[in-house]
RNA sequence: GGGCGAUUAGCUCAAUGGCCAGAGCGCUACCUUUACACGGUAGAUGUUACAGGUUCGAGUCCUGUAUCGCCCA
């Protein structure tokens, strides 16, 4: 075994073992294994896109969670891909080609299709390399694009089969549409932004040309006056009651408006008179549909205004509003302009402003999908974690409204919809028609928009096992286990996810939902890169390697919340792994050679000293709670405990300790020690491959382990032992507290050595003066350790001793002295001794009053009473003890 | 406007209604002691946002207030 290099190469090792996992094929997942499954689907990342820190979270978490359970022996699926991002992706070959200065129209759309292509085969693939740096253990001969030809296929079938049902339907409707990117969008793609604008107030002359009697209407968007058709108010509105059968008229185009009385109109907006604009507001079409009012379109999707606008024709929107106004103000028909804000919505890919417009689409019926959706989740199907985000989804669902599936691109599934010339017969079809089924004629055109991109994502979890070929995968490893996923997705892709598992498969597509924070600066701002406040993954795996990233994100991020990243945050996971590394090295030095997995049968207890049964005892208590924190998804407390043991318990306490034997002459007593660090250490490294899996199969290997498994991504995760089942190695609980307390024992000797200013590097004499004899007897054992811990010229246990002129502390065990002549300030000592006793009078003070309270020793459970009695004997004893080292204090002056 | 979450040490976060409210980072002092200065040892730091209430007992449960954030309309 060659020696470990004095620091770690992260980048080295990353890369080597990475190379070497996928040679050996170490993350292929076959249903022919058997076993019970655990199956992942990845939230499958925008194929534009490049590696974030949220993505950094999100594919560690379910890395962690696919490694664990490997070990485990679960037969384990982590099926990776991408998706086509349809506006996203046509934005940037669209852009692209405006640098040659063409647009789609100049290629046609099938040249503008493969163009696509083109350019997803060069860098459709640079998020998925980015994972690969990340170490995240995917099956990638599975990946999966939502364009592949499988998932085509699973989408066109869906298509059909909602089609055929009805639930799927084309009509005019009010649709969200990016004047930018010339498509509509669905509800959820158009996000609300708080604006600051204003309300105008405009007045409607009852009579053409007439400023006086005018019926004022406020509104947020003049422009749109221009595609009124009416004025609406509250029928219980009386202010409005004499308005019945008025009209009044334009202002601008002079077109007469009726009055209209619709209950959907709140008398405390504005006037209470709201102006009707059926074309280009979702409320007023419905206002218009009750009413019978026909619309008017006054703009063109590239968001100018159209023949209907008079002479605003031409204008931009924006620009429309402005002039429309200044004209009006000149005409005196603006009663008032007052700052208003409202929530404006916005287009998710490009921050236009949307414009509801009327128009034709293909919507998904959504009520019938959502009920049993509903119930899954309601009957504890799936689980969400944290559990509030249940309510969430209910909400949502319970009020969802159909969804606007249409969009007007070219890059994307297109819609499986064929009219015919001939006969006007409409179908939709899987493959493409030969003839139109109705009457046989060829002359049919399909339907010329796509679907949108979360169409087929939400067929993920099935079409990408094969579905609707029957197949084994697909029976095997559907339903998957654990979703692990943002906030931000879980309207856009969580929901129609459990919606389309249950229609097309009968089932839920998952039983868990993880879901986790949104990666924040350390301002609590989301990372952006018009920001600049984005830490780059890459560029932390760079400075501080994967595993320090892995380390870190999991270490910083409580369950649940938004997570406050600064770069100095990795410094933890780094600091960490080179402390790994470090205690690799201390153990390889003294190893001499490769001493193998050490088989725990081999134990010895009569060999074994208290220190080597705690941490065996900390180490089984690790397990236990490693293994509940993954079962709980408690990532953060994961990482927590190994750190805790780890550096604390083992490097802190239980190597130091074992200098003495590796450094004695004691040949039995040094190979059993090197036989306990090796089997705590191991197992260390075996608890933290999930969060770290790189340093930990590096440090596999070169510590010799090799021989239990060729990579420690296979070793069977450990079984906790309890107290019980330890009591073969000789460990009880008794004398598990007794290292915990003499580890409190030298705390206390250390304590003293610094309160007196003596340098650590000067050995001094210790006397500790020991509880009882039985302490004694365990002491005098331990007595060449505890004075290498205290770094002692000299140790002494003595039951008898009378200590004069000494500093000293109390602990548990018994008292420390540290007898140095001459040099004692007396009157320090007595005020730190006071100190400490008035502390603990307090105490028994505070003690003494709750156990002398009628009520709690009543009604308070009976252990807990106990408890406190035990602590009230405790400090008294404390207390005493205080009091009798400070009366052998000499007196000042003496 | 409705809903959700947060408010605990300088910062980021813990704490099944029950011991003295903890940890990491940061800070202070000392130390290059043969694994590790990306380290060791020791230390300081709290009106648990505020006001009430329930309880033998509240950071934890209830009501209200304030501030911040998110989602939906």
């Amino acid at each position: 075994m060659p020696a470990l290099d004095k620091t770690y190469d992260a980048q080295k090792v990353e890369d080597f073992w990475y190379t070497r996992w996928l040679e050996q094929q170490a993350f292929r997942a076959e249903a022919g294994r058997g076993g019970a499954p655990y199956t992942i689907v990845i939230p499958p990342p925008n194929v534009t896109g490049i590696l974030h820190m949220g993505h950094a979270l999100n594919v560690t978490i379910q890395d962690i969670l696919i490694r664990w359970r490997r070990m485990q022996g679960r037969n384990t699926l982590w099926l990776p891909g991408t998706d086509h991002a349809g506006i996203a992706t046509q934005n940037v070959v669209e852009t692209a080609l405006r640098k040659e200065g063409k647009t789609r129209a100049d290629l046609g759309r099938a040249e503008f299709v493969k163009r696509v292509w083109e350019w997803r085969a060069q860098y459709g693939s640079t998020i998925i390399q980015q994972l690969k740096k990340l170490g995240a253990s995917c099956d990638w001969a599975r990946e999966r694009f939502t364009m592949d030809e499988g998932l085509s296929a699973a989408v066109a079938e869906v298509f059909v089969r909602l089609y055929n049902k009805k639930l799927i339907y084309r009509g005019n409707y009010i649709i969200n549409w990016c004047p930018r990117c010339h498509t509509a969008l669905s509800d959820e793609e158009s996000v609300h932004v708080t604006t600051n604008g204003n309300l105008y107030y405009l007045r409607y002359p009852l009579k053409k040309g007439q400023k006086k009697n005018a019926l004022v209407v406020a509104t947020t968007r003049p422009e749109t006056l221009l595609g009124d058709v009416a004025v609406a108010v509250n029928p219980r509105d009386e202010r409005f009651a004499q308005l019945k059968g008025q009209q009044f008229f334009l202002p601008v185009l002079d077109r007469p408006l009726k009055v209209v009385e619709d209950d959907f109109v709140d008398p405390k907006f504005g006037t209470g008179a709201v102006k009707v604009t059926p074309a280009h507001d979702a409320n007023d079409f419905e206002i218009g549909q009750r009413h019978g009012l026909t619309p008017v379109n006054v703009m063109n999707p590239d968001g100018t205004m159209n023949e209907n606008a008079g002479p605003y024709r031409g204008l931009d929107r924006f620009e429309c509003r402005r002039r429309i106004v200044e004209d009006l103000k000149k005409q005196l028909l603006v009663e008032k302009i007052e700052p208003y804000t409202h929530a404006v919505g916005q287009c998710y890919r490009c921050h236009t402003v949307i414009e509801p417009r009327l128009s034709l689409q293909w919507f998904v019926r959504m009520k019938p999908l959502a009920r049993p959706a509903i119930e899954a989740v309601k009957a504890g199907q799936i689980q969400f974690v944290p559990e509030r985000w249940t309510k969430v989804y209910l909400d949502w669902m319970e009020n969802i409204r159909d969804w606007c599936i249409s969009r007007q691109i070219w890059w994307g599934h297109r819609i499986p919809v064929y009219y015919c010339q001939a006969g006007g017969h409409e179908w939709a079809q899987q493959d493409q028609p030969v003839a139109c089924p109705q009457c046989g004629s060829k002359n049919f055109q399909q339907d010329e928009d796509v679907l949108d991109t979360w169409f087929s994502s939400w067929l993920w979890p099935f079409s990408t096992l094969g579905w609707p070929t029957a197949n084994n995968d697909l029976a095997f490893y559907y339903p998957t286990a654990t979703l692990v996923t943002a906030p931000e997705i879980i309207f856009f892709w969580v929901a129609r996810m459990i919606m389309a598992g249950l229609e097309f498969m009968g089932a839920v597509p998952f039983r868990t939902v993880y879901i986790h924070g949104t990666v924040r600066d350390d301002v609590g701002r989301k990372m952006s890169k018009s920001l600049g406040n984005i830490i780059d993954p890459l560029t932390v795996i760079k400075d501080f390697s994967a595993d320090a990233l892995r380390f870190s994100l999991i270490m910083v991020t409580a369950v649940g919340q938004d997570i406050y990243l600064a770069r100095e945050h990795f410094e933890v996971g780094r600091n960490f792994l080179t402390k790994l590394w470090n205690a690799a090295r201390f153990l390889q030095g003294h190893a001499q050679g490769a001493p193998g997995w050490p088989a725990a049968t081999s134990f010895r207890s009569d060999l074994l000293t208290p220190d080597d049964q705690h941490i065996l005892a900390r180490l089984h208590e690790a397990i236990a709670q490693c293994t509940e924190n993954l079962e709980r998804c408690r990532f953060n407390d994961l990482a927590k405990n190994l750190y805790e043991f780890v550096w604390r318990q083992f490097c802190d306490w239980y190597l130091e300790s074992a200098k003495i034997a590796l450094n004695g002459a004691d040949q039995a007593r040094r190979a059993q020690t090197l036989l306990v660090m090796h089997y705590v250490f191991g197992h260390a490294l075996i608890l933290l491959h999930p969060i770290i899996p790189f340093i930990t199969e590096e440090l596999w290997h070169a510590l010799g382990y090799g021989e239990q498994a060729d990579s420690i991504m296979t070793v069977p995760w450990p079984k906790a032992l309890d107290l019980d089942e330890l009591g073969k190695w000789g460990i009880n609980g008794r004398l598990v507290a007794y290292v915990e307390d003499k580890h409190d024992l030298i705390r206390v000797g250390r304590t003293l050595r610094a309160d007196y200013g003596i340098s650590p590097a000067l050995k001094i004499h210790y006397v500790i003066r020991p509880e009882s004899a039985g302490i004694a007897r365990l002491l005098q054992e331990d007595a060449a350790a505890i004075g290498f811990l205290l770094r002692a010229e000299s140790l002494t246990i003595d039951p008898d001793f009378q200590p004069v002129r000494m500093i000293n502390g109390l602990s548990k065990l018994g008292a420390v002295f540290i007898p140095i002549q001459g040099l004692i300030d007396v009157p320090a000592e007595s005020k730190r001794l006071n100190a400490q006793l008035a502390k603990a009078c307090a105490e028994l003070a505070a003690v003494t009053r709750k156990l002398e309270s009628v009520g709690f020793v009543r009604k308070a459970p009976p252990e807990v009473v106990e408890q406190q009695r035990e602590r009230k004997r405790e400090i008294q004893a404390k207390c005493e003890k205080l009091r009798r080292l400070i009366e052998v204090l000499p007196v000042e002056g003496k």
